[in-house]
DNA sequence: TGTACATCAGTGAACGCGCGTTCACTGATGTAC
DNA sequence: TGTACATCAGTGAACGCGCGTTCACTGATGTAC
């Protein structure tokens, strides 16, 4: 309505931003208020004006995340080989180095399994729009397999990439990663 | 070699097991010292004559839960359709609800990528002998689609539990088990 | 065998530290007349 | 327009609490003679 509010909408979507890339990074366990204040420029004291509590912030965090997520594969156009780079840039050296850009389901999956129930609702309501929108794109006659398969894309999606990430050799890291491009293109039909 | 020497093995290997099953619960930075110390049946200040820190507990536990989970699938019959009943019993209502007797990787495989070295190197050598032990057991003409394979087997049963635990909605998270059953066997030939 | 001493596993209180949260305050911006 | 006051976002110190870790101590068990 008026200048404040701006400003201080403004404030609260750098909280939200910056939290989701600290979160994917240090956890939530890890990620202390105070840093993710710091993060957004700001100090610890400033937090309680824009959220309840800690669980706020993250619930809202994983909500943005996801539909970033979302947003981004909503614009890939509609054929086979868009989801192929998809997959191809999701199963990559790039984003398995660089979790703050990357999956927020990759990152914190079993955070939000461990967090209270405002969170995994945030989750829950934003992963069931991700299933449907990856159905959609995935072309099946059978709608029932086509929601299969998109659980299957998602779940072997973000599983290779963590499996990449928790593992030291490098060279069985880069395996993982492969082999998940070709086990994800499975689902594709 | 002595009685005392024993009864220190017995009570470290005790330490070993209730933290695995309490890691899979509550998470590494979930699972305080003297937590893991009273599940036990011990007082905290016992700990540091069995374990330099925290974090090498939590070494040997992954190294523990690893080994178990392998010896299990070791101890099946060698044919498919033993193969299918486990996927069946890991992708079952029963695991989703009881992370505390189930597998480490689908609990504890972001904590693992966020902790230590020597947390993640315990990890690195027992699930590439998982892999191994999965590729042997499903029977391809070519052993580098048999890997390929394993690594689709075990990610996909990972992130298909990870999936079910983390969503709030009942229905869908058995939607999601019945899926992951669906698209595991895939990766079985 | 009995006695004296050494070794051992485990106890429980304490340490400094960082956590999530609270709150009195500041300084900038908006509003009234 | 200028002035006085109200509202606002943000500051920074402080709170109680639980964390990982340390250590002086206890009581049971093993060893020596």
């Amino acid at each position: 309505m008026t200048q404040q509010d701006t400003r201080k909408e403004r404030t609260r979507a750098r909280m939200i931003s910056s939290a989701g890339h600290r979160l994917k990074i240090d956890g939530i366990d890890g990620s202390g208020v105070s840093t993710l204040m710091s993060d957004a420029g700001l100090t610890n004291g400033a937090f309680y004006a824009h959220f309840g509590s800690k669980v706020d912030l993250v619930a809202a965090a994983v909500t943005d995340q996801l539909r970033i997520q979302r947003d981004a594969i909503a614009s890939l156009s509609d054929d086979r080989a868009a989801l192929e780079v998809f997959i191809a840039d999701y199963l990559s050296a790039g984003h398995r180095d660089h979790p703050e850009d990357g999956c927020p389901s990759a990152a914190l999956l079993t955070d939000i399994t461990r967090s209270k129930d405002v969170v995994r609702e945030s989750y829950t309501v934003e992963i069931e729009k991700m299933i449907e929108l990856l159905a959609e794109r995935i072309h099946c006659a059978d709608p029932a397999r086509a929601r299969v398969n998109a659980i299957g894309l998602i779940t072997t999606l973000i599983a290779s990439m963590q499996l990449s990430r928790a593992i030291t050799d490098p060279v069985a890291s880069d395996e993982v990663l492969a082999a998940g491009r070709t086990n994800c293109r499975r689902f594709l039909d």
